[in-house]
DNA sequence: TTGCTCCTCACGTCACGTGAGGTGGC
DNA sequence: TTGCTCCTCACGTCACGTGAGGTGGC
C-alpha cells in the first residue's frame, strides 16, 4: 500500500469524511489518530490515505464500535493490509461477502458495468485490471469510448511500460510479483452509475478448460463501497504513476457517495446482465 | 437450538455472567435484552440460553461494541445459529480461526486432550461427538476411565437409542437430519485442563482414502472458548436429555472460567500432540 | 484583508452503571 | 426471619463532541 504524500489540511480532510475539524483534532488529541504531517509553521497536512482510514474509523463507529476500538481496529487492519483491490474491500467492507462466479457471470457483470458507465452523466473515473495484455487489447475499443467521456481513467495488466496516450486510458504496468496480477477490476466511480466488480482466479486451475475457470468475485453498486474500491485501485495506481492518481482523485471530490443506492439501478444493472450471459451462452467468447 | 427452561432467578443469572444484578434490569430497561419469564409474582426466571446470549453479549462489548449494537449483533446471530458446535463456536469466537487438519491430526489433538483429562483434579465435564457408534466403541474403555472422575460425561453419537451406564458416559443419539451427525468433537471442561477440538469433515471426500480425509477444525485451550463449546454441546443435549445436561450444567458453576490461560499447559499438550502424531505415522489405526 | 489554522479551556449531551429507599414474595 | 426480589428516582462517571476566545500563518 503507498504511502500518499501529505497534502490535505484540516479543513480539507474534513470535508472529505464529513467530519467538524475540532472533532479531528480532539482524535488526534486523546487517541493519536490521525497524526498528520506538520508544516514548520504547524499546520497539520494529511495523505489522501489518512482520508481513507478516517473514513473506514467512521463505518466502523456507525457500526457501534467505540472510538477508541474503531481506531485500533482500523490501525490493527491497516499495518497488513494487502495491495488487493479485492481483499482490501472485503477487510473494509465485511458485509461485502465474495461470490464464486464463472467466468461467464464475470465477463457479464463486466459489460453491464461498463453499459451502465457509457448511460451516465457527470465526472466519472475508471478503473479496469485486465491481468493479462491481450485481454485488455480485445476489449480495448469499449474503453477508449468510455475513457473520451471520462475524466479519468486508468487500466492495470502486464504491460510492458506505462503510458498515457491522449484521450485513453493510462496504461499501468504491474510488477510480476503483485497480487494484483491475478486481479480482474471493474470500476466505475460516477454519480448514479457507480458500481464495481473485483475479483480472483480460484488457485489450483491449471487444467481447467478456459471457458470453465472459476472466480471468487465482490460486486456492488453502493456507491461508498465503490468509492472504496477506486480509492484502493488509486493507492496501487499512485506506485506507478502519482499524477494520473492524484488527478483521478481531484475528479472524486466531485463525486457524492452519500446519497443513498437506488434500487431501481441495481436492477437495471441486472437487467444487462442477464442480457449479457444469454449472449455468451449462445456464443461463447474469450475474454 | 434448544429453547432451556427458565430457571435462573435474576441473581444467579448475575453470578454466571459477571454483571450487577441492577445492570441486568437496566438492560431489559432500556434494550429489552435479556427477556426474562416472569412468575405470577413478577420475579424473573432466566434460561440457561439467556446466559450464553448475555455472555455473548459482555464479550461483544470488551470488544469495544456499545451496549446497543453488541445486544443487536447477538440477537442477530442468535436467530440462525446453527446446531453445531464447530460453527457456534466460531460465531461466538470470530478469532477462533478454522484450520485444515488431517484424519491424523485430528486424532492426535483429541488423545491429548483426553491425556490432559485424565491428568487433572477437581470437577469436570467431558463431551465427546463420534459420527459413528463404532468410531465410539473404538475408544470406550478411554472415555470410560475418563468417566469415572468426572462429574458429568456426555457422549454423542448414532446410537440406536439413550443409554445411561452407571459410572460411564450418557449415550446420546443424534438424529439422522442433525449436523451434529457430521462432526467431531472432544471437550474437557475442567479447571486447569480446559481444552476443546470440534470439526466436520469436508464435504466431497467419498472417494479419499480413510487416512487422508481432511478436517475443518477449531482447538483451544482458552477456557472461555471451551466453556462456550460445552454450552453448546450441553443445548443440543438437552434435546435428548434435559436431565443430563442440567447436571452437567451444574457442575460447571463450580469450573471458573476467568482464570487466565496458561502458556505452559498449551506447551503440555502440543508435547502430547506431537507425541500421539508421531505413533500414529508409525502404526496408523483408525478411528 | 479574508478565511483558515493554531491552541487551551470549558461545557453539554449521552450512554452506562450504581446506589438509595421502601415493598412484598421465596 | 433472612436474604432475595420487586420497583422508582436519582445521581455519578465517562466518552465524545462542540463552542468560545484570542493568535498567527496562508
Amino acid at each position: 500500500m503507498s504511502r500518499s504524500e501529505p497534502v490535505l489540511s484540516i479543513g480539507e480532510l474534513a470535508e472529505r469524511t464529513g467530519l467538524a475539524v475540532p472533532t479531528l483534532r480532539m482524535w488526534e488529541d486523546r487517541h493519536g489518530f490521525p497524526r498528520p504531517h506538520r508544516l514548520p509553521s504547524g499546520h497539520r497536512r494529511y495523505s489522501a490515505r489518512d482520508g481513507e482510514l478516517v473514513a473506514q474509523v467512521v463505518r466502523e463507529r456507525a457500526a457501534g464500535l467505540s472510538l477508541g476500538a474503531a481506531i485500533a481496529r482500523v490501525q490493527r487492519t491497516a499495518d497488513h493490509q494487502e495491495p488487493s483491490i479485492f481483499a482490501g474491500l472485503g477487510q473494509q467492507w465485511p458485509a461485502l461477502a465474495p461470490h464464486r462466479l464463472s467466468k461467464h457471470a464475470m465477463l457479464a457483470i463486466s459489460r453491464a458495468i461498463e453499459d451502465e458507465c457509457c448511460a451516465r452523466s457527470g465526472p466519472a473515473v475508471l478503473i479496469g485490471a485486465f491481468q493479462r495484455e491481450r485481454f485488455y487489447r480485445r476489449s480495448e475499443r469499449r474503453w477508449v469510448e468510455l475513457a473520451r467521456t471520462a475524466d479519468g481513467a486508468l487500466v492495470f495488466a502486464d504491460f510492458p511500460r506505462r503510458r498515457s496516450p491522449r484521450g485513453r486510458p493510462v496504461e499501468l504496468p504491474i510488477p510480476p510479483s503483485a497480487s494484483l496480477r491475478r486481479e480482474w477490476a471493474v470500476i466505475c466511480d460516477a454519480p448514479r452509475s457507480a458500481a464495481c466488480l473485483t475479483g480472483w482466479e480460484l488457485p489450483g486451475q491449471a487444467s481447467t478448460p478456459d471457458a470453465r475457470r472459476a472466480f471468487e468475485a465482490r460486486w456492488t453498486t453502493h456507491p461508498e463501497m465503490v468509492r472504496s474500491a477506486t480509492r484502493l485501485a488509486l493507492d496501487l495506481a499512485a506506485e506507478q504513476s502519482p499524477q494520473a492518481a492524484a488527478e483521478c482523485a481531484a475528479v472524486l471530490d466531485d463525486v457524492p457517495t452519500h446519497q443513498a443506492d437506488e434500487p431501481e439501478r441495481t436492477v437495471a444493472l441486472t437487467n444487462r446482465i442477464v442480457a449479457h450471459l444469454d449472449a455468451l451462452s449462445h456464443r461463447p467468447r474469450r475474454r
